[in-house]
RNA sequence: AGGGGCAUAGUUCAAAGGUAGAACAGUGGUCUCCAAAACCAUCGAUGUGGGUUCGAUUCCUACUGCCCCUG
């Protein structure tokens, strides 16, 4: 595929707390496009606080795409996210416009941009609860040991105590008889079938945690405890993937009698400044991004030329 | 003011007459179907001044700070 061909694609991202929101808006006006939502908790109706959702007056007639479209008890997961982003993005060049990816889910963000292929396993929990339960029954040397049996190159990269990832690497080799180290290598070495632009919104470290740390406060002030007591009430448990989202596996501790609502926010905090670190790391390492230090700018009007500017001189808007 | 107690990492706690462990925080990193998840690595401390001792952070002592009780 020739680079004219490709369609265009623009990434907004950025650690969480970061003003991606905002930003996005400013630009989806300033050049006719529309947004898709790469976040694993916006997706989610009833969880509108927690997941510091945008709101339909803040999104001043920008089309959204994967903004509360599933039920809190519904799964949600890479595979899901890319099918519907690449539904959402076939809206969007009929429409004529240009999309924008806008979210914190650095992986979700990845499975768009380089199309990486997920169609080798359908869906089987079966194999893989007994793998789980091998390595509950057995422990997680036990398991690794199994992966080293049919997949040894996997084991210089999977940490033994990585559980998850383990059981991943097991499962695609049952399922495929190919080692996912394997697979994996070839998904890496793809080029992007987008013209795109990869913009990563990033600030000072202590700026951030800051209005992490206040941001939290306000969620709790606007009711986060009355939002997570009738999702509760609805039927909603601690297992399920849209209750794993911070600020809500916590209150929900907290409704639990578990801990007390101090130590609860106190932990979101926490656990919302692990996250935003995480996602600073994988964004680091993303190539071909384009870094935008909020330092260097003196306002989002600034920012929003230069991306602009940028847009042009890539072809991707006239 | 008098009596007692405590002083160890950013925080909460360990230990010991032979140069101190942990948890959490902090920092760096991994990541290709649970990713707001899972996992790895790493920095970092004996309040100050004397004394006893081969050797003290540990014992003694003065000071400083904090806490409790009495007035």
């Amino acid at each position: 595929m020739n680079d004219s061909s490709k369609k265009p694609l623009i990434i907004l991202t950025g650690p969480t707390a970061v003003g991606k929101t905002k930003l996005s808006i400013l630009l989806a006006k300033a050049i006719d496009a529309e947004i898709i939502s790469a976040d694993s908790m916006q997706v989610y109706k009833h969880m509108d606080i927690g997941s510091a959702k945008i709101t339909p007056d803040e999104m001043d007639g920008i089309k959204h795409y994967l903004v509360d479209i599933l039920e809190p008890y519904e799964d949600f997961h890479v595979v899901k996210f890319q099918s519907l982003a690449k539904q959402a993005m076939q809206n969007i060049y009929s429409n004529n416009k240009v999309p924008i990816l806008t979210g914190g889910t650095g992986f979700y963000i990845q499975a768009v941009l380089y199309d990486v292929d997920f169609t080798e396993s359908e869906e089987d929990d079966a194999l893989r609860r007994g793998l789980e339960e091998f390595a509950k029954n057995n422990g997680s040397e036990a398991l690794f040991e199994r992966l080293r049996s049919i997949d040894p190159e996997s084991c210089d990269i999977i940490h033994s105590n990585n559980v998850k990832r383990v059981i991943r690497a097991i499962e695609f080799y049952e399922k495929t008889g190919i080692p996912i180290s394997k697979h994996n290598k070839e998904q890496r070495a793809k080029e992007s079938p987008y013209k795109f632009a990869y913009f990563v919104l990033d600030d000072d470290r202590e700026l951030l945690y800051d209005r992490i740390n206040k941001r939290v406060d306000k969620m709790l002030e606007a009711g986060l405890v009355d939002e997570v007591k009738r999702l509760k009430d609805s039927g909603c448990r601690a297992d399920m993937v849209s209750m794993q989202g911070l600020g809500y596996k916590e209150i929900l501790e907290y409704l639990d009698g578990q801990i007390t609502l101090d130590e609860a926010v106190y932990k979101i905090k926490r656990d919302t400044r692990h996250f935003a670190k995480r996602q600073l790391t994988w964004f680091k390492r993303e190539k071909d991004v384009i870094r935008l230090s909020r330092q260097k700018f003196e306002n989002d009007g600034q920012i929003l030329e230069y991306m602009c500017n940028i847009l042009k001189d890539k072809g991707i808007v006239r």
